[in-house]
DNA sequence: CAGTTATTTCCACTACGATCGAAGTATGCC
DNA sequence: GGCATACTTCGATCGTAGTGGAAATAACTG
């Protein structure tokens, strides 16, 4: 075995500074390193170090604006190996009430790298399915990749999304990411990027300011629910939760 | 975020000593303590430290044959997070023939905890697919499961698996696992695990002594041809390779 | 230009953890 | 019982990596 940088890899994430300033990027976000350094309660000295490992390691990339230096996970694959580990990992007790109400938040409906995940994401993916717009491929070679149909095309199109360019882009275009807490999948890749950024854009969505949380305006409730079915409040056996 | 045991496994798998058992145990074997240390190169009591340690963090179980202690992963998820690093993780360079050689028959068939990857696998799981017995799952609260149809049932059930036991099982019965080598998905679950140890019995896989790769014998290559229709040898443009 | 802010580099200090020798416990074998 | 084997516990050593203070660099601000 000479995966030389397998556990160079594991102990760059397993630094807890390190650890802190990761999670806070799982929602895909760039966020500048002064920002980071508060976030993981360490001084910016120290944040530096660490984040120049980070991006040796390929974990992170940078970029700069000005004299501000952004970081932001290198890809969707660092996303989904951080995913693993949070799967191993128990979440620790809960330890107050407002923390508590976080975690409630977190699980209804929060961004996972830059695609929308959660209770909202996951019953978002089976509304596109239910519908017939989204599909799984049979092709054995397209395997784990998703397809819009030509209906679902459209409406997605009508919906304010670029398709023909979002097929263009080097990423995959539709893939299922495993949610971790509801144990089902949700819409990742370009597609699921892109719906998510318009559900932003519409105002439908509203990003929490100091977790990966995302909240679920009162516009955002009906419009889900008149464009694609989506009624995230009543759980799968139309009972309210 | 409370994931306080988040960086703490990280840090237990990045530590390279520990990262070497790990992955002398990602074809889920369970080996000795003394069988490990020697593998991972450093001294018995070393290893017994790290394997408490591992142990005490949910990544290993433990099973006390006599005076013989063995260590396997402890699940499913634990080898999935594995494999999430290692395709952070660039394949060292090739520094002899004799890696090379051993990483074209990792290449070609392997062991994935305990079903089966590489070409061959993925193969497998094609042409189990293209024959109609195999499908994606396409009810939203299924996403990332597969299912035999009823054809592949008794075909599998006349290749010797005892399909409704492994229906039992608290496992997933069958659901696809990414290659990182060849990006396409071959077949893990209870069936893949079941499948992959039928084709042992059968001699048509035998273990490599000291790695991760599995042998196909001539046996297997004919029987996995005329019973699946698996041809390992041609790429997928029936070139030879 | 000076002054402020964001970030990095340099540098000790410190602490934690990997390591192995030596000794201890448990199991198996004759 | 006696002896070898498999593994663990204890204890001491040693290196390495995280940490923040002080000072340098670089960019924006007026």
């Amino acid at each position: 075995m000479t995966h030389t940088g397998f556990a160079q890899t594991a102990s760059l994430i397993g630094d807890p500074s390190r650890a802190a300033m990761l999670l806070q990027l799982m929602d895909g976000r760039a966020l500048p390193a002064g920002e980071l350094a508060r976030r993981a309660r360490i001084s910016p000295q120290t944040a530096s170090a660490h984040l120049g490992k980070l991006v040796a390691g390929g974990l992170l990339a940078l970029e700069t604006h000005g004299r501000h230096r952004y970081y932001r996970l290198r890809g969707p694959e660092v996303a989904q190996a951080l995913e693993g580990l949070l799967i191993l990992s128990p979440p620790g007790p809960v330890r107050s009430l407002r923390e508590s109400e976080e975690r409630k938040a977190l699980r209804f409906a929060r961004t996972c790298y830059d695609h929308l995940a959660g209770r909202v994401g996951v019953r978002l993916a089976e509304q596109l399915t239910h519908r017939g717009w989204l599909t799984r491929l049979d092709a054995p070679s397209a395997a784990g990749k998703w397809e819009l149909t030509p209906a679902g095309e459209e409406a997605l199109a009508a919906f304010g999304l670029d398709i023909p360019a979002l097929r263009r882009s080097r990423r995959s275009f539709a893939r299922p990411c495993l949610d971790w807490m509801e144990r089902r999948h949700h819409l990742a890749g370009a597609l699921g990027a892109a719906l998510t950024a318009r559900l932003f854009e519409l105002g439908w969505l509203r990003r929490h300011p100091s977790s990966r949380a995302v909240i679920l305006t009162e516009a955002g409730r009906t419009g889900l629910h008149d464009a694609f079915g989506v009624s995230p409040d009543t759980d799968e056996n139309g009972r309210e939760s």
